[in-house]
DNA sequence: GCAATGATACAG
DNA sequence: TGTATCATTGCT
């Protein structure tokens, strides 16, 4: 229950990206708005030696956060027009982030409904949808989402979704990644979501 | 199926 | 300094 904590972060990726399902973001926007929503679908990138994770070629001016502590945010720009949203994993030093691929709104609905501008299904079900309905840019690189006083966090309500566990599945979007790397199974989601 | 749209990282 | 690639999205 409450605010997830910095330990909560620095472990294995894989069990930071396991637990995270069913979890909640939380974003306080200075204009009042709250905006929540529940994680659906995560993926783990792990250390240089994962070939299809942004640390593979050592530390570099975008991938420097993932070097850090955890609990911080990751935010990085692609395709020249998405901000992709990832949680800093393990302990300082080890380069690793969980990305959140799809959450499930719960609060502010409206607000992301303006933001978005599509249809229900499709308000946050992506990582850079998630992004442009929470209005995560640039600026969250580098944010501290266990700070006590963070207007963006992770929560834990309590609350247990209707569901039937998770699956495991291989990474998407990471085509063209030699084996083993692009046939990792680290996509977490949770299943039989009703 | 593919264009949009620009930063990134490597090659040279 | 040039360029292939990119942890995507939405339109045709």
């Amino acid at each position: 229950m409450g605010r997830l904590q910095r330990s909560f972060f620095g472990r294995p990726t894989l069990t930071v990206a396991r637990e995270l399902l069913g979890k909640s973001i939380v974003k306080l926007e200075s204009s009042g708005d709250l905006l929540s929503a529940t994680i659906v679908e995560v993926e783990a990138y792990i250390g240089e030696t994962d070939l299809a994770c942004h640390a593979r070629h050592g530390r570099t001016q975008r991938n420097q956060v993932m070097f850090g502590p955890p609990g911080i945010a990751y935010v990085y720009f692609i395709y020249g027009m998405y901000w992709m949203f990832n949680i800093v994993t393990e302990h300082d030093g080890f380069p690793a982030a969980v990305l959140l691929r799809s959450v499930l709104p719960t609060e502010g609905i409206e607000k992301i409904r303006q933001r978005r501008g599509r249809p229900d299904p499709e308000l946050s079900n992506g990582p850079a949808k998630i992004t442009q309905a929470f209005g995560i840019g640039p600026a969250y690189n580098g944010y501290d989402l266990c700070a006590p006083s963070a207007d963006f966090f992770l929560e834990d309500t309590g609350e247990r979704l209707q569901m039937n566990g998770y699956e495991t599945l291989i990474r998407v979007g990471i085509g063209s990644t030699p084996e083993p790397w692009g046939e990792m199974t680290w996509n977490y989601r949770l299943s039989g979501l009703t």
